[in-house]
DNA sequence: GCTGATCGTCAGGAGTGCTGATCATCAGAT
DNA sequence: ATCTGATGATCAGCACTCCTGACGATCAGC
């Protein structure tokens, strides 16, 4: 069974959320959520569609996340002055505190989800490749 | 973005389930179903919960997965002589060769799957290690 | 023959991802 | 200026997957 490409990629990607979930607990926050606040964090504001995009989610999809980190206070959206029609999303001050810490967790568990491999670089790029980005 | 470990297994994940869900559309069956089949097909006859077992799957699930396949001609469950609650799950006629030529796309579009890497069987003995089977 | 465990089934809830419709807003053409 | 088509965000709703808890049937051991 465990040859199967399907197989193997569902479960470790199923294991790596749980190992994330489990350590993000304490920020009240799961990887995904975390995604979204470094697509935010990163450089000047974003639209919706524009984090959407990062992420490569669904339009509809990261007006629940967003709303969800909203209700924690950790992101607010905008109204853009130059485009009405654009929310533009930021971090607020927790959600700055929130994301340093807990992007710092997210490598550690990263580092040991991979301890068992050889070459855990290697593995990266071969994902990387895999998605040709 | 890209170098985001849940990213990269999330993406990889959904474009491989993508691709295998175009290629065995002809069969009218699904990479997880084909998963299911093989599963039953490998040596002596399984209970419902076996096969969850060897696909990971929780046992209502499992239930689900039959259900769709028996439907389709594909699958049988008997009541085992021996142990009356348990249900024998054996690929029917159409089951076995429907198997038999899809495991054959599999196998090809795996294949094309890992075209961009440099090494394949690495890439999949690196899952193996991460699940630590 | 009782008791506790196991197998399968069912109802239902949670999470995720998407489609289509709608409203507000913008940009370009007239 | 105004009209038209496109865009950003939101909402309702559907589909799929996974899991929990309860249940009836059956088994094994006392």
């Amino acid at each position: 069974m465990s040859d199967r490409l399907g197989y193997l990629l569902k479960h470790v990607q199923a294991r790596l959320t749980e190992e994330q979930a489990k350590a993000l607990q304490p920020f009240g926050i799961n990887g995904r959520d975390l995604a979204v606040l470094a697509a935010v964090a990163s450089g000047e504001p974003l639209s919706q569609l524009e984090v959407a995009g990062r992420l490569r989610v669904d339009r509809t999809s990261i007006g629940d996340l967003l709303d969800s980190l909203e209700e924690r206070g950790l992101v607010e959206r905008r109204r853009s002055p130059e485009d009405r029609r654009r929310n533009v999303v930021v971090l607020t001050n927790t959600g700055e505190d929130v994301f340093a810490d807990a992007e710092q967790v997210r490598l550690e568990v990263e580092r040991e989800f991979l301890a068992p491999l050889p070459d855990r670089d290697r593995f990266r790029e071969d994902l990387r490749l895999l998605l040709g980005e």
